[in-house]
DNA sequence: GTCAGTGCAAAGCTTTTGCAGCGCG
DNA sequence: CGCGCTGCAAAAGCTTTGCACTGAC
């Protein structure tokens, strides 16, 4: 299972650096870095916690940069941005073949990933009921997690 | 319909008082005109929102204050905290039989409300199997609205 | 009379913007 | 060799905190 999982981002980070190439984007070393640093991150990210990490493994790139790659990956809907009610913007490799929700707890701030396949089917439906055209939806369940609750 | 919403618009500032004193906290202008406020409104708004029309109608309140009053009634539940994707905090009165999730358009930021039956029953289903003692959730659809796909 | 509630101003954080310089294509 | 990518520093919000004062109980 491991071997899948690195062979899955391997494939999100040639899948990304192909689509910037497609959307008229130059390739850059900073850019590199953070797309690898999100690859090896299993769950979501502020951009605080990948600038610290990127600094931590030696290879410095400044805050603005991160913001600023984010965003473009946001855009092209490459990275999903996630926001668990704190004020901080989380962000994750956006994989469909691991596409998933948070939930977390209010006692320990914990976040959890988590799957659900009614869920995703009810989701499906949504957009032609709505007029809309949906590229992306998020769910998000707060509460006390079973070890808090215990204690 | 009209009359529906005003009652129970009524019986939620009357909830929400009644919650207020029940755990320990006094009575205080500011907050009796923050609680009318939330009330009127449909929909999802920001604390800057909240205060300005506050400022607008003459109740002149400070930022701290709303801040503060809102983190105590998302505390006890009683409004709904909604992040968009923006970065900035909504907020909304919590009316049980006003359930609802929020579809956001990212061309133009319009944010619309909506409901689903097989949406809200996938939900329910999910506290047991992941643990936790679930006390609120969120779902968030993005992507382009009929107007702006239209233009 | 006591202490929560409130307003103002200052501080704290995350995120954005301006600008000069490096480097990909 | 032009223009996009980057880094640094400053600026811009949103939100929180400190403190003195008011007002509810």
């Amino acid at each position: 299972m491991r071997l899948a999982i690195i062979k899955r981002m391997d494939d999100w980070i040639a899948t990304t650096e192909e689509a910037l190439r497609t959307a008229g984007h130059r390739a850059g070393g900073a850019r590199a870095a953070l797309i690898d640093e999100l690859a090896r991150r299993d769950c979501c990210r502020s951009a605080q916690e990948l600038h610290a990490a990127l600094r931590a493994r030696g290879r410095s790139v400044g805050v603005a940069t991160v913001y600023r790659v984010l965003d473009t990956l946001v855009e092209l809907g490459l990275v999903q941005r996630v926001e668990i009610g704190d004020g901080i913007s989380r962000f994750e490799a956006a994989v469909p073949s691991a596409h998933h929700h948070h939930v977390v707890c209010d006692d320990c701030g914990k976040v959890e990933a988590f799957t659900d396949v009614s869920l995703e089917r009810a989701i499906s439906v949504l957009p032609a009921q709505l007029g809309y055209d949906i590229v992306a939806h998020e769910v998000l369940l707060r509460g006390e997690c079973g070890d808090c609750r215990a204690a």
